[in-house]
DNA sequence: AGACTTTGTTTCAGTATCGTATCTATTTAC
DNA sequence: GTAAATAGATACGATACTGAAACAAAGTCT
């Protein structure tokens, strides 16, 4: 079953993965190139540049500079569409799935402060 | 009991939450904005921007600029300390708490998809 | 009083991102 | 084959952010 969350405890949990993330030497992503580059892991692919523009409700633009950035970090990549050279399909990289594990068990510890008092 | 949270489910929170922030006319904070500003509103006063440099790991320029861009927008304000009046003392403001309280309810409404009434 | 420390802001050159409009490349329609 | 439509990238001027260093203001110490 879907556990029960409350505003609180969502904003509680929130805050400690932000925190955590940005203490680390992770790039400074905002919130575009992150809901971006979850976009492309966890729903199916393709991945074009107009469909996340659509999905993330931003500008074409926004969307190629989003890349290019995640592309410069190696967390995603760009290939042309063989059955429609127009379109570009942005894809998942090796470095990316890492970074994004790595993301995952960090809100999973922060979600489940009690357990042990580890706190840097 | 505390809930389980797989570090799948974690980041599919991450994704719907990020791109229904997106979506939205919300500005584009980066994850140190974010960190900052639920640490201001989650965590017991008083907080300096040394006191925040120091939990979010940035030199205390990026705090100031932080401050300065959360100002703006009206989520926190500054207070000179009355008893050290070399501090500044960064305070909550109404709009700050409504735009959190939203977006916690966001994290709350993507973490139980299973009661999909609409989709926006 | 004077020197020193601490706090936060400002300056600086450099980089990143923004939205709108324009551009190239490719595909489709006639 | 030529025009229209589509996808993505680029140009543009404007704004925002970076860290390091210098700064002003306020407190502390002797």
């Amino acid at each position: 079953m879907s556990q029960k969350l409350s505003p609180v405890e969502a904003l509680d949990l929130w805050q400690r993965v932000c925190v955590a993330s940005v203490r680390q030497d992770v790039p400074d992503l905002s919130a575009r190139q992150m809901a971006l580059l979850l976009t492309v892991y966890l729903t199916p692919p393709p991945h074009t540049v107009r469909g996340l523009a659509g999905i993330l409700n931003v500008s074409k633009p926004a969307v190629t500079r989003a890349v290019d950035r995640l592309g410069e970090l190696g967390m995603v990549k760009r290939k042309v569409d063989e059955y429609d050279r127009r379109s570009v399909l942005i894809q998942r990289t090796v470095k990316g799935s890492v970074f994004l594990r790595e993301f995952g068990d960090t809100i999973v510890a922060a979600s489940a402060p009690s357990s042990d008092v580890n706190s840097d």
